[in-house]
RNA sequence: GGCGGGUUGCCCGAGCGGCCAAUGGGAGGGGACUGUAAAUCCCCCGGCUCUGCCUUCGAAGGUUCAAAUCCUUCACCCGCCA
């Protein structure tokens, strides 16, 4: 089955560049290979443009290979400058060090960790890269590098050309083949697998193994998801679509790919749907033929937050989808169906006897709009609603009798953007 | 080291003493059309206790009734010459 992965990627169109391809097929047919991606804390949680690479490492752990998710409690110390035409402002190493415990816990959700020989182990190159001094790292590890071809590197040479490089972040692909050197040794890892910005990164650890071991490994890029437009994938106009709960919510997760462009989605489902190609063809057959029903965009957002969210985290909002935008009536739905949709949405309490707020604060306050100015524009607009119905006026107070159920305030702004106010 | 050019709102980019919260484009937001799309069209787009007030035009000072616009110093960038 091993020699249908790199088929099956090509097919989905997951393979930037690899070192030379027949040597990997062979390589992966072999047997099973110990392969591994690292990433860096550099934020509480991984985001949208991790989850393809991540999820590569899935596909290649489902084809028999041996995954070493790495979490790069030293390199997030440093800096990549891979993609990034500024040096990166250091975070504090207390920060980081709480971004790799929740990003490990991440991690682990995606991979099999229990099962066969194949299992996966967490990794953390802050254990080997710690304990060497810099006398020993320079004479060890510096030594086998051509400052040259290090200056070469893209990373390097366009941040030259655009305001300078410092030490630390000129160090970094040092840093990542060492990491791929430690894996060699202590888990005979031969493939590395990331983002294609980081090919540069990973070719420096090919070189390192070669010298040091005198051994071959390989390595296949993955490369950047862009949308059909151009753009980057993965951002909202709130910023990230990360994969913490707490950071974007199952709600807005599934309202990410349901709202997702038609002419991307037939992409997205080659990228991150585990489902087999016949299903994806059929999906997107019908997709084409019949774009306005959305079955592919609601089969993605279902697959994709299930697999982030769980089961119960994805009918929930599958449910609040249905609620909220249904045809019916507020009215009629349930209490608990409309508490739970509620649920997950921005949400602000005032309590019982407090005075009503304006309804100009009340979308403020819900965080809908960015400031009581942009409240005010979108009333004039036309673009408020209170339970979907528009509100004209600017000093409107919403009424008690127009609670939900005695508690709720359904605020909505333009089509979509929706926030809950409970009176508690 | 010498000479010249630049730093404007989320981004690009006009403005070069009052008519400037600052032209235009992009991004973003609302509306219409739709499918909680795309394209298109219309409108909006610093903040606030909003017929007014406050904060913005690299930073700090200064000239003036009045400065993004003039002067001084500082910081950074970019050309050309050494």
């Amino acid at each position: 089955m091993t020699s249908e992965l790199l088929a099956d990627l090509e097919w989905r169109g997951l393979i930037a560049q690899t070192t030379d391809r027949q040597a990997l097929l062979d390589h992966l047919n072999s047997g099973s290979t110990a392969f591994y991606i690292g990433f860096d804390p550099t934020a509480a949680s991984l985001h949208l443009g991790n989850l393809v690479v991540l999820l590569v490492m899935r596909r290649f752990q489902l084809a028999g290979h041996k995954p070493l998710p790495l979490v790069g409690g030293a390199t997030g110390l440093i800096g990549d400058p891979s993609g990034r035409n500024e040096e990166r402002s250091l975070n504090q190493t207390e920060v980081v060090e709480q971004w790799v415990v929740r990003i490990r816990e991440q991690l682990s959700k995606f991979l099999d960790f229990e099962q066969g020989p194949n299992a996966a182990v967490m990794t953390n190159n802050l254990d080997w890269t710690a304990p060497v001094s810099a006398l020993d790292f320079l004479r060890d590890i510096g030594k086998h590098f051509s400052v040259n071809q290090m200056l070469a590197k893209d990373s390097v040479s366009s941040r030259l050309e655009s305001g300078g490089i410092s030490y630390t972040e000129f160090s970094y692909q040092v840093l990542q083949a060492f990491d791929f050197l430690e894996l060699y040794r202590r888990f005979n890892c031969t493939l590395q697998l990331g983002g294609s910005d980081q090919w540069g990164n990973i070719v420096a650890g090919l070189d390192l193994i070669r010298k040091v071991e005198g051994a071959a490994a390989h390595c296949l890029t993955i490369p950047l998801l862009m949308k059909s437009d151009g753009t980057k994938f993965g951002k909202t106009a709130g910023g990230s679509v990360w994969l913490d709960p707490e950071m974007t919510s199952p709600y807005a997760f599934y309202q990410f790919w349901l709202n997702s462009e038609d002419a991307d989605v037939p992409n997205y489902l080659k990228v991150f749907s585990f489902k087999s190609h016949e299903e994806i063809e059929d999906l997107i057959a019908q997709h084409e033929s019949n774009p306005g029903l959305r079955t592919a965009h609601r089969e993605l957002a279902r697959e994709l937050t299930t697999l982030v969210h769980g089961t119960k985290e994805c009918d929930s909002a599958e449910r609040a989808a249905k609620a909220l935008f249904g045809q019916g009536e507020l009215s009629d739905l349930d209490e608990r169906t409309l508490e739970s949709a509620l649920s997950q949405l921005p949400r602000t309490t005032i309590q019982t006897g407090d005075p009503i707020p304006t309804w100009v604060d009340l979308l403020a306050s819900t965080g809908v709009v960015d400031s009581k100015s942009a409240a005010r524009r979108i009333v004039k607009e036309g673009g408020a609603y209170l339970n979907n119905v528009k509100v004209a006026t600017e000093d409107f107070a919403p009424s008690p009798e127009a609670l939900l159920f005695g508690r709720f305030w359904l605020l909505r702004k333009g089509k979509r953007d929706l926030a809950a106010v409970e009176v508690i």
